[in-house]
DNA sequence: CATGAATGAGTCTTCATTCAT
DNA sequence: TATGAATGAAGACTCATTCAT
């Protein structure tokens, strides 16, 4: 497996976002994915493990960026309260402008074994690391009280913010999203503070 | 189909629980739901319409009992803050009193096709109702604020708990679930005044 | 798997001779079997745990009926030339007796790996005892000399009978193969004697 | 094809004997011959018409070898008995000395198909004329008697050195092969002679 | 001559569901 | 009601072979 890197790489992976966002994970052959992506059956395999490794890469690959491109507007900011409303816009800006890649990571990546879900926390902890070093900052400079579990914290933010994406998709993304940051931003906020 | 009521249905939901919880939905065969509830393959059938059927009448079921008994509690509180915190507890307490559904409800069951997760959105109803009305009357009485958005402000409270469970559920319940309903009691009301 | 016994098992070992005999090994795949016996794919694996497991059992069957008869007739002998001969006889009988069986257990079933290979082996054990018993006995009435190393004459009597016989598989049953007892008895007998 | 001669056509059949020998017949994919012989997939095909052909081609390769060693040792005995015993010899001590082709030509080559194995008979045909060469000698100098059917006789030889092989092969090479010609000889000679 | 990425036909096995008893 | 033997559709994966470079 010359794994990583390649077009035929970056257009399975293209291809499975949108054949498992329209069709489901369990209803996603693997023939279908190769043929949306023009490759042969096998050629898949030249590329993934298996099936299942076609979902994680994708997840790795996606949220790498994801996380990635957070980081970078997050260290223009200094605020630690625009930080965290940066996060959340992030957050939401990023999967509204991929219908597909939201449903994916929403809806079909949760259906998965227990293995598997293990991986995705894994490639998920980068991302929940990036909300930690907010509240630790912000305990820091005082913005949080020091008696902040950062831990118990973040777990709440990313549940929250997690549950209002997953709301939006399935009402099948009938309204915006992205507007949807500031009250979340006051809410959290509010709850951290004092 | 005799559903609803006689004691191999309660069997044969019990079963399910057990078995899907011990070896995740994908490995939860028919046959072997069918043999932990001491039935026949077939007998599964006169009681459910099919296998799908089992999970959302599992949910149902121990979901109805779940808001049943958290209406009881609730309804035995005049003060809104306290009725958020009830409602808090009672959740936590109830996963934590049964680990396995607690399994099933927050991983197992979302390993499932677009219609059987709008199936359970539609049992889940009830249970958001819940909040909902808490809300609703916070703002009458001039608790919450009369901008709060009832709909919005649920997904943030349900999503936050939801999280603390799955995680306590990930983290294979090596803590105590319940203690954590006082400092996610706090930082929602916090956050929902203003 | 309720393994042996019942008219289903018996049809589906009749129908693998039958096809593994007309296509050879690897052009015999489960479903022809099936449709030979008249039983569903399905069907297959409540009496066998895999296709492999169809060779093995088939040959344990019909393994188990040869050496059954051959020892019947055997016990009715009390010369030793004359069970040498009769064991011969019979071996030659049986497989003449069915060439579909002959051609699955000359050509087919070595068409196979180390682990059911040593299976076969494991079957064959009871047959070469049987040739054992008789030159042990031989020796002890002084038939063969006491210098006679059993296991090798073993090989040399097996081989000789197996070779006639692949021979006379290859050569498409052109003629007559229990004929050929009676060379092979007195080649055989005369080497063993000295 | 640029058939025959060539390093990279001995090079790849030297690997296929090394790779069937340790991983059987069927997991001998052609990309791990040719990754043994230190050659592109392709390149397999500029040698070898299919895979098969590999496997047809090392046979005539080795078994030519084979025979050619046999005759030129033959032709310096003169003694019908010694020639006899030259032969078996010769056949033990060829397969012994390599191993890994001994494997090849006792278990792994009698997985294929009619038609290949077609192929291998009649590669072996030369050897057994040499058999049969030695037999008819024999007969008319008067050793064997005029009644000696040649080719049955051939037959009891070549299984019963055969079987004596495999169950060597079997056994792991567990013992010396070399040393059984000589009870090898003695029992078939024998046999034959009277 | 040589490469090795790409192809795609081919098949064993699982398991939800049925139905004769 | 209850049984459980039987069904058969469905799909992931392998690997011999090709061909553009």
């Amino acid at each position: 497996m010359g794994k990583k890197r390649g077009q035929k790489y970056e257009a399975i992976i293209d291809a499975a976002v949108k054949v498992i966002a329209a069709n489901g994970y369990h209803h996603s052959q693997v023939s279908k994915i190769a043929k949306e992506a023009s490759v042969a059956d096998g050629t898949i395999y030249l590329y993934f493990k298996n099936k299942e490794d076609i979902l994680i890469s994708l997840f790795e690959e996606k949220m790498g960026q994801f996380v990635q491109k957070s980081k970078e507007k997050l260290d223009k900011e200094v605020s630690i309260e625009k930080k965290l409303f940066m996060l959340i816009e992030m957050h939401l800006m990023q999967l509204e402008e991929d219908h597909n890649l939201a449903i994916v990571t929403q809806l079909e990546l949760r259906q998965s074994n227990k293995q598997l879900r293990n991986k995705i926390n894994e490639v998920l902890r980068d991302y929940l690391g990036l909300i930690d070093s907010i509240l630790v900052d912000g305990v820091k400079e005082g913005v949080f009280p020091a008696s902040l579990n950062a831990r118990f914290a973040r777990q709440v933010i990313f549940g929250a913010i997690d549950e209002v994406v997953t709301n939006w998709v399935m009402k099948e993304h009938k309204y915006e999203l992205v507007p949807l940051a500031k009250p979340l931003h006051d809410m959290l906020l509010n709850g951290l503070k004092k």
